[in-house]
DNA sequence: GCGGACTGCTTACCT
DNA sequence: ACAGGTAAGCAGTCCGCG
């Protein structure tokens, strides 16, 4: 009997048939691949057993056919009947033989990963404990301690902790390697050809060498976790672009193979490549204040510390002399990237646990991933079938959402801001609102549609359990803060939260319009009820989806938290609103064509603490200038109550710019480009100046975020928009007028001044 | 051909 | 490729004027 830990999957052929490799480490630290001969692919299938019996096809001197059938009770959509379960010889007879059938009956089951559906039915989650029993045989050519061949696979409960990790870096010029490093636990590596002098530095014959350390170093080292900051787009590609040309292989499979590039992810068997890039855009950026993903702002906000800068221009004119440099700022780069590996690990496991997906997986999951794998997950114990991906070849239709109420323009002071807790999660369990519940039952406000609330439907149940497990650990951390149960609670609400959005993905297993629409009308319906009843106590000056803003006026903050008891009494049990905090002041303004702005206001709590929301000083493509003195005068208003101070600062910066004083990087605009050139019908400032840099042979990208700075000059804001590096002086008029007034006039005018007013200060300023 | 009013595209935000 | 709701800047277009 041997303990380990799966940390990866795979699958491979044998004689035409499926065999499924787990890699990962035993209890007592040593690399082992686990091979199973036993697990049979399958599909299932509601309609004639005859139709399946004689099932066969022969494709490219292959044939696909079926080896058993099985009558099996599973529920689809809660309601339970009989399918035959239909086993087929590999896993690639899965489909082909399920399309064969789609005109005589219901397939299903038939358009899962074959490694997933592994996991799902042995109930293996990576990183766990396992028991097997097996018999150990050798394969020469695979970098592990064991192979074993596996007879009864059990699990236990403990998580992987030993993790061995080890995080890396490339510098390349001129499409060129130059320095590689490496950062492990007690382990750090430089490596380059080019001639250097330096303790712990290894120099090497040329890059192709280079290359073959890279490989070498990563088998010796063994690493569990090979992490790097966009190496699945960058690091990778290029290094493999480099070892073809010198014919160089990359055998950092732990089978002894190739690496294979892929077009968006790199994937190395047996070994995690974990790009903490990805995981930072596709699942923490939203939580995070940067919007800027590079690793040095993303470093400075989670651990707290920047990264090692240098001047690349001055290093690439004289590489010579400044490879040293280069060397220790590339060692610094994984430095950075181990650590931040080891402060997001505990989020990776924690969502990995919950979602079954292994860590490369976790990395690079959606979060419709994420809570789609949940589902696939948690179907099993209900008995529940997987349901198919159909939806891409469905149309997309769009249905109402929030509600959002127009505030009325104003300064206020004394808030207080109600909101419910998890809103969407908890209208679904309450109202059962499912696919398997949906039809008959309880009529949805404003909606012709009906849940029955008598039997729990698959949907609502997994949430309910999704909240209450996080409720009990929100329990256990009030007298403690934990970090793997925050990590663990991060994780229970990413995906509880996450599940509204997927009843409207049209690429979601579990797709259906009807039930997002149901819970955006449920809250609809609760938050006019909460604005309605809170009407009676207080003003309200306004709400958007779950939340509620009103002027305490009269009433104390003792009678708020009665306003709350009282409406918790009212909601049903799930259902819960919070008050979110007090302010002292808060400012709502106007829109440009009239009427309350929506997602616009900002707010100070008693602890001097400012809320801003929707102003373009949190904006990426304002300018750092006009940003800088909303902000400014927002802080004046907020702090001091003093709109006539936060003018007096509005003239001596619009003085200044009229002067020329201001540093041109403050005058910068920042926007992305969000698609090929090509496609856009409106070329904007920023396509025109990506344009020009495509002509000057810069490589312009989706993503990719244009600076340009407004020059002096003719025509069109777009004609007049050149890079910053292009830039000697800025247009003070457009500044002006169209970045710094704008920015201003709607919060002045709260108070009374109007635009023509500030016009007037303007041209006076102007003439001076 | 020109300027103002309006429309539509685009981005980046809010919940 | 989880959802819909929203403000605002700029380009593009339409229309009247003469």
């Amino acid at each position: 009997m041997i303990e380990f830990f799966p940390l990866d999957i795979d699958e491979i052929f044998e004689d035409n048939e499926s065999v499924i490799r787990l890699f990962g480490r035993t209890i007592n630290g040593e690399r082992i691949c686990v091979l199973d001969y036993n697990y049979e692919p399958y599909f299932l299938f509601e309609g004639n057993k005859e139709d399946v019996e004689e099932l066969m096809i022969t494709k490219e001197d292959i044939t696909y056919f079926v080896t058993k059938i099985e009558e099996v009770k599973k529920k689809y959509l809660g309601e339970e009947s009989k399918f035959w379960k239909v086993y087929v010889n590999n896993s690639v007879a899965i489909r082909l033989l399920a399309k064969e059938l789609k005109n005589k009956g219901g397939v299903y089951e038939y358009d899962i990963d074959f490694c997933k559906r592994y996991l799902v039915d042995k109930e293996i989650i990576p990183s766990r404990l396992y028991k097997i029993d097996g018999e150990i045989v050798k394969k020469v050519e695979y970098n592990v301690d064991l192979v074993v061949e596996v007879k009864n696979i059990e699990q236990n409960s403990e998580s992987f902790e030993k993790e061995r990790i080890l995080a890396f870096d490339i510098e390349t010029m001129d499409e060129v390697i130059l320095v590689i490093s490496f950062y492990g636990d007690d382990f750090k590596k430089i490596i380059t050809w080019k001639k250097v002098k330096g303790e712990g530095i290894e120099v090497v014959d040329g890059e192709e060498e280079l290359i073959r350390r890279f490989v070498e170093i990563i088998n010796e080292y063994k690493p569990d976790y090979l992490v790097s900051y966009n190496g699945d787009n960058f690091d990778f590609p290029f290094i493999f672009e480099r070892a073809r040309k010198y014919r160089v292989d990359l055998e950092l499979n732990v089978d002894g193979s190739n690496i294979r590039l892929n077009r968006n992810k790199t994937r190395l068997i047996g070994v995690l490549h974990l790009d903490l890039y990805k995981f930072i855009r596709k699942n923490m950026a939203v939580n995070l204040q940067t919007d800027v993903l590079d690793l040095g702002s993303v470093a400075n906000e989670i651990l707290g510390r920047g990264k090692k800068e240098i001047k690349f221009e001055v290093v690439f004119e004289n590489l010579d002399d400044n490879i040293g440099k280069l060397c220790d700022y590339c060692l610094n780069d994984s430095e950075i990237t181990y650590m931040l590996c080891k402060s997001l690990l505990v989020n990776l496991e924690e969502l990995g646990k919950l979602t079954g997906l292994s860590l490369f997986d976790v990395c690079r999951a959606s979060y419709g991933n994420l809570v789609e794998n949940y589902l696939m997950k948690r179907s099993r114990e209900f008995n529940e079938i997987i349901l198919s991906k159909s939806g891409y070849r469905m149309k997309r239709e769009k249905y109402e959402g929030a509600f959002v109420m127009e505030p009325k323009p104003g300064f206020y002071k004394n808030l207080v801001v109600f909101d419910f807790l998890s809103l969407y999660p908890s209208i679904i369990v309450t109202h059962n609102i499912g696919l398997g519940s949906f039809g008959k039952g309880k009529k949805v406000p404003g909606l012709d549609y009906r849940f029955d609330n008598k039997k729990k439907d698959f949907i609502p149940l997994v949430i309910e359990d999704l909240i209450n497990r996080r409720r009990r650990i929100k329990e256990i951390m009030k007298n403690e803060k934990n970090k793997v149960l925050d990590a663990r609670s991060y994780a229970l609400k990413t995906v509880a939260n996450a599940m509204y959005g997927m009843f409207g993905f049209i690429g979601a297993r579990w797709y259906y319009r009807e039930c997002g629409e149901s819970i955006t009308a449920y809250a609809r319906d609760y938050i006019k009820k909460v604005i309605e009843e809170a009407k009676k106590e207080f003003e309200v000056i306004y709400g958007d989806t779950d939340s509620v803003v009103c002027i305490l006026g009269n009433k104390t903050k003792d009678d708020a938290f009665k306003f709350l008891e009282k409406m918790n009494k009212e909601l049903p049990e799930l259902m819960e609103l919070e008050l979110e905090d007090f302010y002292k002041r808060g400012i709502f303004v106007s829109r440009k064509d009239g009427g309350g702005a929506k997602k616009r206001y900002a707010l100070i709590n008693e602890k001097d603490e400012i809320k801003i929301r929707g102003f373009e000083a949190i904006r990426r493509n304002s300018s750092e200038i006009a940003k800088e003195v909303q902000k400014n005068i927002l802080k004046i208003i907020l702090e001091e109550d003093d709109f006539e101070k936060a003018l007096e600062y509005v003239k001596k910066i619009i003085k200044d710019v009229q002067e020329h004083k201001i540093d041109i990087n403050k005058t910068v605009i920042k926007t992305q480009i969000t698609r090929g050139l090509d496609e856009y019908s409106s070329v904007g400032p920023h396509v025109a100046v990506a344009k020009k840099m495509i002509l000057n042979g810069v490589e312009v990208k989706p993503g990719m975020v244009i600076r340009y700075v407004i020059n002096k000059g003719k025509g069109l804001i777009r004609e007049k928009a050149r890079l910053l590096e292009e830039s000697e002086d800025y247009d003070e008029e457009y500044y002006i007028n169209n970045q710094i007034i704008p920015v201003v006039e709607g919060i002045f005018e709260v108070f009374g001044v109007d635009k023509e007013k500030l016009l007037k200060e303007q041209k006076k300023l102007g003439d001076f």
